[in-house]
DNA sequence: CTACACAATGTAGCTACGCTACATGGTGCT
DNA sequence: AGCACCATGTAGCGTAGCTACATTGTGTAG
């Protein structure tokens, strides 16, 4: 029982292409499809059928997929455990983060790794992509979601929680509910919004607001970038509903947030891994820093 | 990071020595010698040192060979896995027993199993060897402790408690005790004994039974085979203490077993197992066979 | 104290496993 | 019908890991 074939029929399971495990594992589509044709033989029962011109696995292929990360995980483990009596943790690390948690978090994630141990970042819009997807190609993936709504769990990932962050209503210097302490649903139904673009996990709450005061919000604008959002809530074209800690960078005092009371509104943002990259020190050792960083960013940013 | 690679160092953990590594895995000693060398080179740290003409694991080498247990077991649950996908449970078990045991549950045994599992059994003097250590020759070991002193916890090992067997007085028919329900150790002192060789379990028994009734046991012979003690005990020459459900094997009715009360009076039967042995599907089918196998046993046979 | 036995480890060479390169056979899209 | 794409065969190559044999170092017996 070959541990290599079995990573590979993993790959496969999480990517769902032959030419796909090839390319990620730097080989060749045959040199993939031979070892998968062995490992069929060595169980002695299909684990892969033909579905058009791809390959899906069958039960007895996900299920030993899925042992199969139970093999990754130890090995991780294994490496891990040996990397702790070596050095302190280094390597690359790989990341996808959507803007602003990336914006929030990574530089200060970054200042904080040692010189051994370099994170290698990108960022990708949040809705248009499948976001665990990606922990195929990336270490860690920062995803969003709203309170609740875990839909990442369930998928055999390993979810670590960094932070819950409020979604304040921004309003421009000025406006008339600029000086309350907070505000409710009731209050906000006559003005004009800034919306965002359609799918955007904001857009529930905006329904929760609705739902709770029993009128439609009038939603003049759409927009998926948030410093797009603001410069038009500043230029008091309206108010939207704005991320606390990430909200303001460019224009700090110009941009007045107000918490929202009588509808749950806030995001939960979190770390996705495949499990057995979880395991790395590397990776842990990222995390870590995620996590003091975020905690920091939480203490040190209170609502104005 | 190769998992054969860990696998032989945790041989190595497991048998202590290179040439046994060897021997066991079918190679010559240059080969596993090379390979612990590319595992070492791998892991930047030294992973085993000399001592004397021999080769011992350095911390971090026994830190690395316990986490290959961990790949090791994760593997085997992915081969049992897809065992239970195919065939039913096929293939070898090797097992050892001390001979009461064996002679109580192995028969049973065997017959309950399908033709395409083969076990493979062999006997050994229960006190002459460590057995917890026979767990690197065979895939299970029938082991038996006094009740309380677990002595196998700790070492890594898989234990699998299969029954625990009343200790009783064995009595020749006609004895003046034979017609009691159950002895005390105050009936027992003015007795002569039939004892055991020295170090056996049953010892210990014997000496609790002394300090309970406060006087020395008159110990006449002392043998390690427990027909041979049986026959004596028949013969009238003394009496004994007999496992319960192994006595009179030979010659029925002519030997009187009463239950021990006022001193704990029995011996624990356990199956010792490599953690990653007990995973295989072959494996659970004979430990699930050999349970209820006691169980039937511990069922059928009452105290006479 | 020399000699032998035994354990680990080097060296040379062979085998076989798993890769690439290229060709072939299906399947969906235009 | 033609093209693009995916999986999979075949031939051939490189190398990882084995054996056989030699070497070094360490206990043990005569």
């Amino acid at each position: 029982m070959d541990v290599q074939r079995l990573e590979l029929l993993r790959e496969l399971a999480d990517r769902g292409s032959v030419t796909a495990v090839a390319a990620a594992t730097h080989r060749t589509p045959s040199a993939v499809s031979q070892q998968l044709k062995v490992l069929e033989r060595e169980a002695g029962l299909p684990l892969t059928q033909r579905q058009g011109r791809g390959l899906v696995l069958t039960d007895a292929g996900r299920a030993l997929a899925r042992s199969a990360t139970d093999v990754a995980v130890s090995l991780a483990k294994a490496t891990a455990l040996w990397d702790e009596f070596r050095n302190q943790a280094s390597g690359e690390v790989s990341l996808v983060t959507f803007p602003t948690a990336g914006q929030m978090l990574l530089p200060g994630v970054i200042t904080s790794l040692g010189p051994d141990l370099v994170l290698n970042c990108a960022d990708e819009d949040p809705e248009l992509s499948d976001f665990p997807a990606f922990t195929a190609e990336y270490d860690i993936v920062l995803a969003h979601s709203m309170s609740g709504a875990l839909s990442w769990a369930g998928r055999g990932l390993t979810v670590v929680p960094l932070m819950t962050e409020p979604l304040d209503v921004g309003l421009p210097v000025g406006h008339p509910l600029a000086d309350r302490a907070w505000v409710r649903p009731s209050d906000l139904i006559g003005e004009t919004w800034i919306g965002v673009t359609d799918g955007y996990p904001f857009e529930r709450i905006l329904h929760a607001i609705e739902q709770e005061a029993g009128a439609r919000l009038s939603m003049s604008q759409r927009f998926a970038d948030l410093a797009l959002i603001e410069s038009f809530v500043i230029a008091g074209l309206g108010i939207a509903l704005v991320p606390r800690y990430t909200s303001g960078g460019g224009q700090p005092g110009r941009l007045v947030l107000k918490p929202l009371r009588g509808v749950e509104s806030e995001r939960q943002i979190v770390a996705l891994m495949r499990p057995d990259r979880a395991e790395r020190l590397a990776v842990r050792t990222v995390i870590q820093s995620l996590q003091s960083e975020a905690a920091r960013v939480q203490h040190s940013q209170a609502p104005q």
